[in-house]
DNA sequence: CTGAAAGCGCTAACAC
DNA sequence: GTGTTAGCGCTTTCAG
């Protein structure tokens, strides 16, 4: 920069004055401007964001926490939370947790220390109250997306799991159905919620959850297919299965298919999340899909937002989208 | 720091060479050492690394640029690169380029002004010259991972294409197989490497590559089913399959399971990527595992060490890993 | 309208 | 062993 300044004669002031674009504020004479100008783009000058940011700038980072990259789901919400940052001219730093405590807490630090101008947590983080009491010790605004904690003071915009359940409920009550089991991730967050919204929706139907009905499993397609195997070899075997997230119900959908039973003719079965490959599976599966780009947009507009009325962290708004039920091959009437 | 320096009594530059461990260096006396270390915790103290990398030093970032981060294989990749990252004390600054040329032209320049220490490219931009070019004129390495353009001047490290595609053909031949059709995506990188694999080796079965036998499709499950439909289709149906991608054979094998046709018994199937969904599939995908970890961790190893020896950039080294056949339920004996 | 100068937080010679 | 001093590249008062 100073190397312009001295081409062109200038003062090396006057140059960051232009090309800066504080122009707005103090007047600079348009010759002047026109020959910096050509001077930094035939030197091919780049501002140095580090030294802006240590000007007390704003980085145009959004750190994102993730608490699991490999989960299709939030391949996908990455690249929303991606696209919607770069549309406010932001970029992204990844973190990705690996479900593991003490390098979540590093994480944060490293987010933080970089500067981030707000840092984006995706999915639920419950079993790692390290990372949320971190981050609420954290200067940058925090904002969590598909995370469910009602305990978690920070900001949150997520899907309305409750209403995503229902919906899956009454498609499946409209069928027919009576015996439904369910299959849940980890016993917190999203899927805690789901879980409860599935318990209190089917105390309509029959007077207390039946035993065995809710198979608590890791989050996996294997998890799924050992909630399912379960779930067949109750003695009161349910004629639907709603499972908590698509990966759980692709690997029950595998163990019904590879143990004999037919979906959805001896047993339905329904997913949540939509990832690409439901649509993929023979047959395809009937699943809950929600408005990801809706809730990425919202949550990079409010972390954008946030860092203007620095330091409003007090009221935890909560924003909440609804989800949409897809209704595809998985689900069909009880059998006879 | 000048905060802990004035507390303790010391001179700003002592409270630095004891925070950065530069000790080694230049001595410093154990007592002051305790004294300034208790006052930094005590204070929380967290080092600028604007500032750092101000001076020079490295950001510690790597810049992953990614094709498609939808894709479930990056996902995996990705998280394998982080892993191995941090291994090394590094953090990731993602950029997914969205296949689109414009955006991935601005994001090297993103990445390149944040001062990453070194840029990571994931997967074929053979379609976007833009790209390629930009990053030659990059001022920090560049390395390539799952790119197999032979043009590229940039180190590479990747997956022998070529062995993974001969094990698949030979693990048919092996079963019986002499009719084998091939489904490719992008027409260049990585897929096109696949594709000669596939019609080098068919010609030594047959005298040349059967007219409709390599079928064009994008890399989407969509496009698998399309081909697979299309190579039901021909006159001289094919007995077996591989597709390029585990993706494409996702798609494919709806395809075919969905108008009647068994796979295994009707056709065989062959897949490359071992992506997770790829053991879940009823059948489950026989398919071409990479080593992605040690991609990954060959990748970043070499990042960093190309750090030191700043500017050797000539040779364009590159390093091939070889793949594995995984054999599941998706390949048998041909119908008779 | 433009220049001079003071830092942002930290590191690295170079003294003492 | 420790303090002094000079910047890294940029923004930003404050004077011309």
């Amino acid at each position: 920069m100073s190397d312009i300044a001295k081409a062109t004669g200038v003062s090396q002031s006057t140059v960051s004055r232009i090309l800066s674009d504080a122009t707005l504020a103090v007047p600079v004479a348009a010759s002047t401007r026109e020959r910096v100008r050509a001077a930094a783009a035939e030197v091919g000058f780049r501002p140095n964001p580090m030294a802006r940011a240590l000007r007390g700038a704003p980085t145009m980072l959004l750190g994102v926490v993730v608490r699991d990259i490999t989960d299709p789901f939030f391949g996908e919400a990455i690249e929303a939370v991606s696209l919607a940052a770069h549309e406010h001219g932001y970029n992204i730093v990844l973190g990705s947790a690996h479900a593991r405590g003490s390098e979540a807490v590093e994480l944060t630090a490293v987010l933080e220390a970089r500067h981030c101008d707000a840092i984006l947590v995706l999915g639920d983080f419950g079993d790692q109250a390290q990372l949320l009491g971190d981050l609420e010790s954290v200067r940058v605004p925090v904002i969590a997306l598909w995370q469910a904690e009602a305990t978690s003071p920070i900001p949150t915009v997520n899907v309305d799991n409750l209403a995503g359940i229902d919906s899956a409920m009454q498609h499946l009550e409209d069928l027919g159905h009576r015996r439904i089991g369910f299959i849940a991730g980890r016993p917190f967050g999203d899927i805690r919620q789901r879980q409860e919204a599935y318990a209190r929706r089917i105390r309509t139907l029959v007077s207390d959850v039946p035993r065995g009905y809710i198979q608590s499993v890791p989050n996996t397609p294997d998890g799924g297919g050992t909630a399912m195997l379960a779930l067949l070899d109750l003695e009161e075997r349910p004629t639907a299965v709603v499972a908590s997230t698509d990966v759980l119900a692709i690997g029950a959908l595998r163990a019904a298919l590879t143990n004999g039973v037919l979906v959805p003719h001896d047993i339905s079965l329904v997913g949540f999340d939509d990832i690409p490959m439901a649509a993929c599976t023979v047959p395809a599966l009937t699943t809950v899909r929600m408005p990801i780009a809706e809730i990425a947009a919202a949550a990079v507009r409010y972390a954008v937002g946030l860092e203007q009325r620095t330091g409003d962290r007090s009221g935890a708004p909560v924003s909440v989208f609804a989800p949409k039920l897809v209704v595809r091959e998985s689900t069909g009437e009880p059998p006879s």
